[in-house]
DNA sequence: AAATATAATAAACAGTGTTTAGTAAAAAAG
DNA sequence: CTTTTTTACTAAACACTGTTTATTATATTT
């Protein structure tokens, strides 16, 4: 019965098909504006044929934020190279900074937006997440055991680092920084001194 | 003319039953499930009459915003009695992030949701925020001023903070801490060494 | 009392996510 | 090879959303 398999497999050419448009038009667009409509209109199929393949909008959302981890999880992992646990922490936070910089709408999807979060909750299965976060854990880890930084449970300097970060690009990224009143070249060159000063605070 | 006088204040009278009934709807439902339909039952209203008070949605919600700001503002301006301006800087940190944990909505329309920033933007005023901000602003120059913390340039420093503090709250609400597999007690005694950490490391 | 201005609304518009019922085409069974 | 069954797809509808328009009833002014 090899028709079963070629069934599977045009199953998920189909999934694909569904998943590279709305990737594709959520990059361009951002969530809220691609409708399930758009994203039928895009492959020319009726939006009710993507409800055989998709549970749902969030479920397309979640596929969407799974690969969007897997991207950052491959960035941080460029930096296996760097022998200093500390300059490796340094260098994945500005990878960080950047990747939310350069990603808005990416970056909206995994940390941010309260969408895609339902499916998660069901399947228990963060994979991708875990991963990335896993890598600034071990990193950090290794900081601590090699006294390069202020002795401190790791969990707790993991979600500081985290915090720092996060907060940092998403005060950007949803404009609240604007109640500084900053050109926005200087903006960031402030949020560039503030994450070395944060880093530095952390040296022994 | 004392009849238009009191068409004003009708007018006002009208506005503010429309906000109390949407901030109450808000805090009970969140930003999304409060339709301009659902205000106007509550009101005993007609959908349309909303349109003859506020532009939009948006600036209903801009409204909730800046009364938002101001709670905020009240309690950060309750430690001026604290004398030490890093005791102050401390009381406002922790007063923060309790008000995230204690009024979630409240604390997405502020700081997190993109929904009423589209009236800002027109009017350019940002009154309660800015006042906010500037609370936490002096305080730190006052640190800075006194030795209290490393020296460095106290734009820098307000963003760390704040960046700092709107991480580790806006991670915890939108349940991006989870990815740690952490009891929620647990959670939130790291929390509070995270910030501790934070802050005692400004010390000089 | 008549003319005008104001306030409120019913109904519609254009959009959303999602479900249901019905139709062709493909696969399996006789 | 024909008949039955399963699969793939879609048109249309449902229940919402924010918002606008045309109309009506009320209040104010002339």
């Amino acid at each position: 019965m090899a028709i079963k398999e070629r069934k599977e497999r045009e199953r998920q050419d189909m999934r694909n098909l569904i998943i590279d448009s709305a990737t594709q038009l959520f990059l361009k667009q951002g969530y809220d504006k691609t409708s399930i409509r758009t994203i039928a209109e895009d492959i020319e199929y009726s939006p009710a044929t993507i409800y055989l393949y998709f549970k749902d909008k969030d479920e397309i959302f979640y596929v969407i934020h799974e690969n969007a981890f897997a991207i950052l999880d491959k960035q941080f992992r460029k930096h296996d190279a760097i022998e200093n646990p500390f300059d490796r922490l340094i260098a994945v936070c500005k990878t960080y900074v950047k990747f939310a910089m350069d990603n808005p709408d990416y970056y909206d999807l995994m940390f941010i937006m309260r969408a895609p979060l339902s499916q998660i909750k069901s399947e228990e299965k963060w994979d991708a997440g875990e991963c990335a976060f896993e890598y600034v854990l071990d990193t950090i880890a290794a900081c601590l055991d090699a006294n390069l930084i202020k002795p401190v449970d790791k969990y707790v300097l993991a979600i500081s680092v985290w915090s720092f970060g996060h907060g940092l690009v998403s005060l950007y990224v949803r404009e609240r920084l604007s109640v500084m009143e900053m050109p926005d070249d200087m903006m960031l060159t402030m949020m560039e001194s503030s994450v070395n000063f944060f880093l530095e605070n952390l040296r022994v």
